[in-house]
DNA sequence: GTCTATAAAGTGATAGAC
DNA sequence: GTCTATCACTTTATAGAC
């Protein structure tokens, strides 16, 4: 921590104010005016520190992204190892997919309905990696590198298409339950005691793209 | 048609721009001037016949959210009176909820890859109900009410909390794969001929979700 | 029904004092 | 590093002429 108290106080209030502010309307939505009353710092601070409000989100967007991504590399490291040569469940593997971007929250000051909503908002390929920094980008090719190669192995009757494709839906889950826990616990528990905690949200995400996964190939491409 | 040749065509050029331009950059980006600009009519003239903005979109939205409910009723209603008093298998419960909301695309004048992407943002939850006529309310009860029911009857060994949270997975998987064709398209097809068609995609997401349902029950409320 | 002109308020960004 | 003041621009919506 360099020089005096209120260096790095204001960048961290934005970055707090951010990203409770763009979970719960948007990036688009949210303007510096907003932000910077709420966080109670001068509206210049966003463009002192963070250069433009496009600067502020990839900051925002990038932190979840590489830890979620590192998370999932790592996991499916360790399960690969613990398996030696033998091919991974397919549970397994969606496991080590959906679990770090879960448990991100506990490095999250926000709350789980909103750390939801944002991580689900940083899914979205609407925004692309536009401003993503290099290291992003890395971790983002390597998810979708190790995991189509892992998948494959352990369904070997299914083409790479239909194993990316499947993929592309299981990702379409979890965006979608993420953004809408509030919806989920309306339609799941009756009363308080029946919300939906993050494990059971879990396990449930995994039973059903597992078994979505393993339903029989049907090829995009003639086989040769 | 009544009067001149005048009177409706601006509310049609209208109407066809929005639904590109709300494609292709969401209902937020779209500027009223950028609109009118684009659909040769005066800026004022949105607000004359929709009178404002979200009368637009809420016109858009709604016409497209009548069509697909209504199909996908009259298409479980079909498979019913077809199938007796035997329940009906998971993927055809899915193709009636899935096929009305592809199909649609033939009554739109726009290309498969736009009516995709703003069917996705049509099926979004983000924007709720707001301002959506009473009848759009009452079909999405009604598929809210009438799908659950016959899943329930086709997986009687799952729970109704699982059979919504199952559907609402569902729709995360039609959104998400809407909304990125492109990706799909990058993804699936190496070269031009192998572009993935409307009924591929289908019959691959009905797959993906039929079995996903079929996964083995995790109750979510403890059993009495 | 269509148009111009404009109101009223919002936006991101920045120069320059402290 | 923080602040005020402001620029340059955009947004939706509307009043009133034709």
């Amino acid at each position: 921590m360099p020089a005096t108290d209120h260096d790095a106080s204001a960048k961290h209030a934005i970055l707090e104010t951010a990203q409770r502010l763009f979970a719960e309307e948007g990036f688009e939505k949210v303007s510096l005016r907003m932000l910077t009353q709420e966080a109670g710092v001068n509206l210049a601070a966003v463009n002192y520190h963070f250069g433009s409000k496009e600067g502020l989100i990839d900051a925002v967007v990038g932190a979840y992204v590489n830890e979620v991504n590192a998370g999932r590399l790592e996991a499916l490291s360790n399960a690969e190892a613990k398996a030696g040569s033998k091919p991974l469940a397919v549970e397994t593997i969606l496991d080590c997919f959906m679990q770090p971007a879960l448990d991100a929250v506990r490095r999250s000051p926000l709350t789980e309905k909103l750390f939801f909503r944002l991580m689900g908002r940083c899914m979205n390929d609407d925004r692309g990696l536009r401003g993503m920094p290099e290291a992003a980008i890395k971790g983002f090719q390597d998810v979708l590198t190790e995991f189509p190669r892992a998948l494959q192995a352990a369904l070997p009757q299914l083409q790479r298409n239909e194993i990316l494709l499947r993929l592309h839906f299981t990702v379409g889950v979890m965006i979608h339950a993420l953004m809408n826990t509030d919806v989920l616990q309306c339609l799941t528990g009756e009363d308080d005691l029946g919300a939906l905690t993050r494990d059971q949200l879990l396990a449930q995400m995994k039973v059903y793209g597992a078994h979505g996964f393993t339903g029989p190939p049907l090829p995009l491409t003639p086989t040769p």
